[in-house]
DNA sequence: CTATTTGTCCGTGAACATTTC
DNA sequence: GGAAATGTTCACGGACAAATA
């Protein structure tokens, strides 16, 4: 019997007693995900400590911890030791970007890469066709990608500072398959990986799905901070770190060479699995005066380096780079062939002759171009931050005040008729007072169209 | 302190007691991994019950429990209440067949799909590259395929007897990456999902590499039994179940229009997930007179289809289609997007050309005369059986006595210059007397190199 | 058919670590 | 800087269920 009358006494989730059943650990971390999954807990809410909890409902505490850590698990809630336990951003509702197929949005919200460019890519496909070779790209055969084409994926990459062999390299179909043989391969279900505060929304996803618990690392102007991080891995058990040195998603951040350094010794100390995930590399070396390497260099042995050739180079034909230290080699073969069988020999010729025939840097040429006038018009609406982050990034982050609320807002823009996304959507852990939006420029039918919507957003904000 | 001395006693597995640290159950889980692993404890073995070892160790008998438990998620052994513990089959090695690029082998493991046929594509390819919608073809909309590619989907699939519409429908990359998707949206690690006792050796691993459990289901020459289904049902808690009714792969048992009524019964009965794998309905109907319908018609809400294009059209495209119940939709539609993104629109559109100019057919139509000479051949080497099972499989199931040692067999047979997989491979529970080897029909060079690969092997096993 | 063997499930309590005040 | 608040970890034991002898 509890001691006391909780009647009185303030608690912020009160489950129904009689709605209890055995098993009660089960039992309570469903009334607790329906409550969450039906908004009758905000994001952010206080819930009460296990003690008390367990006082109320007259059980062991224990029992409380064992149904909140079920709801952990599934992203609805985070705990911190001496803190409480609090419900999670994101907990009410999937925040995986993908393009919306209805309504004729002005696209601001997916990163989508001047598919303008796209047109040249014909030329190419008719010379894979008309290949000698043509019918064994249409095989089982090379799960990982034909040597040639291993080949010039190295020479792509070379001009990023990555510089490995055939042995360590499989062509996979993009950067979020990627990711995904990734985390399949070297982790389990409650490992936990370390990420920047704000991070790519898909990949918080991905990792809600494979149970694999993030860690937000808070950071600076260049990067995550090695301090946060060597603090962090002390306290608990992590397993790795996913990082985009060259232009975080969503905040442009770049890592100077410097913190890259720092941060490598910390991940060296502690043995983590680096998945450095490297979308504007491109855009990055050779641009970017302080762009020396990619983490990739520093620790070759226990980095999983992603290079994808959606933004650069094609979206829609889908062919991703996966790197890996000679230790990975025989988990990440096993998850490609387990998820994939292999991509499209067919799919990565193509590519392949893009590359090699030269066609690929003139399409880079042309995308930096359009990036260019697309930052400019950016920043002719919005003035402000200008040496914050990426120069060419293909989407920008803004500062906002007021509109606190992630859905209102976006629905508010949606009336407008545009897409774009609030920095909820991006939070890998609990919620800072810093708002923002992430506006995508390279998504848009045209130039033009991104000056309008860019003017609508600017009027609304105003 | 234990009571007896165990020195000289008899216990199948001893753990050196000063090797435990604390935590004790993970401590007791590695070793047993590593010994496992190492080939200390064969496959079959029965490990100590849980109360000696723990008397054994002075611990608590639970903690034996959990220590077993970790090493049964990671697929290494097996528990069956009153039994006992025993070492899982194919604990020690991975058992995902993929292209073996060494060696010049003639292949009778790997099932592909007589891929003399993939110069009847390239026309296909040429037409749609001179489509007026080409450029369209290569950017991030439509991640579940294009309209009229969906209808195509549907077309192709009203033959086996799929009556859906395009909501229900998404194109993915191949029929592995279908079950990789569809285990992810609607399972969790821990989940238990039923399966024949011989099952597709892809779909194990993944399934382990997923953390799901797969229980065995006995079956005769109809296929699975109805009474051992509903039986484990009762006894353990089954979330879904995987069946190829139309050929299973490996013994080529077609499911009887009877028997998928009398299973589909069960399955409403428990409300399991079926997962539905056709590779060779495009085989099946119309040609296998007791063909009526596969089981999605009989549970069209609890059933994910998948269909593949690899084995009957082609193989190096990589499409498959996922068909599903409306309460599936989200959850897939999710996953999707978190593995793929999406799937190439211009690889769909090559194989919605072809099956709308007809070529597929064509195509389909080589195949069976391929397939049907193929079996020819095998049926000329090993007379017996000939009712037994598909009669225009890709793949035989062929009965070895002696040559019980899988690993073994296997090695002597590529000293011999051949490929073939045993069926221990394709065990998804405990280890039965009878033992096989699954022949691939489809993956040589030639037919006449299917001949001299069956002659040897019919050498060999005499 | 009953007793025994064996594995499963789940609530408990002690020891501990971190954060907050 | 120490006490209080709060979450974490893990070994334990009782109740139960299934298979076997």
């Amino acid at each position: 019997m509890p001691v006391n009358s909780f009647d009185n006494y303030p608690m912020s989730w009160k489950p129904d007693k009689n709605a209890l059943k055995r098993p009660y650990y089960q039992s309570i971390a469903s009334l607790l995900e329906h409550d969450i999954k039906n908004g009758f807990l905000a994001s952010g809410t206080k819930l009460p400590p296990q003690r008390e909890l367990a006082d109320f409902l007259d059980l062991n505490f224990t029992t409380i911890t064992r149904a909140y850590k079920i709801c952990e698990e599934r992203g609805l809630i985070y705990a911190i030791t001496g803190s409480g336990t609090f419900v999670a951003p994101n907990a009410s509702r999937s925040i995986t970007i993908s393009k919306d197929k209805t309504a004729s949005l002005i696209e601001l919200g997916l990163v989508s890469s001047f598919e303008q460019t796209n047109a040249l890519v014909k030329d190419s496909i008719q010379q894979v066709v008309n290949k000698s070779y043509f019918e064994q790209l249409l095989d089982y055969n090379d799960p990982t990608g034909i040597p040639h084409q291993k080949a010039a994926a190295l020479n792509w990459m070379e001009s990023f500072g990555i510089h490995t062999d055939q042995e360590h390299l499989a062509i996979v179909s993009g950067a979020q398959n990627a990711l995904a043989i990734a985390l399949t391969a070297l982790f389990e279900p409650g490992n936990r990986i370390a990420t920047d505060l704000y991070t790519y929304s898909n990949f918080i996803e991905l990792s809600k799905m494979f149970r694999i618990q993030l860690v937000p690392i808070t950071g600076d102007e260049f990067g995550m901070l090695p301090g946060e991080l060597d603090k962090q891995c002390n306290k608990v058990n992590i397993h790795g770190i996913f990082l985009m040195p060259s232009c975080n998603n969503p905040t442009t951040i770049m890592m100077s060479d410097f913190r890259k350094r720092e941060i490598a010794e910390v991940i060296r100390k502690h043995r983590l699995i680096l998945i450095e995930e490297e979308i504007h590399a491109f855009m990055t070396a050779g641009i970017v005066s302080d762009y020396q390497q990619p983490m990739f260099n520093l620790l070759p042995e226990q980095t999983i380096y992603i290079c994808c050739t959606s933004k650069s180079i094609c979206s829609g034909l889908r062919i991703g780079y996966i790197v890996y230290g000679k230790a990975f080699c025989e988990k990440i073969l096993q998850s490609i062939f387990n998820i994939n069988v292999k991509t499209s020999s067919f799919n990565a010729e193509i590519i392949t002759e893009l590359i090699l025939s030269g066609k690929a840097h003139e399409i880079v040429l042309l995308k930096k171009q359009l990036v260019q006038t697309a930052n400019d018009i950016y920043f002719n609406n919005f003035p402000f931050d200008k040496n914050v982050g990426h120069p060419l990034s293909f989407y920008r982050w803004l500062p906002i005040q007021r509109h606190s609320d992630a859905l209102e807002l976006e629905t508010d823009l949606q009336k407008l008729g545009i897409r774009a996304f609030h920095s909820d959507r991006f939070l890998s852990g609990q919620t800072p007072q810093d708002k923002y939006l992430r506006i995508a420029l390279s998504s848009t039918n045209s130039l033009d169209e991104l000056k309008v919507g860019l003017r609508i957003l600017n009027e609304y904000l105003n």
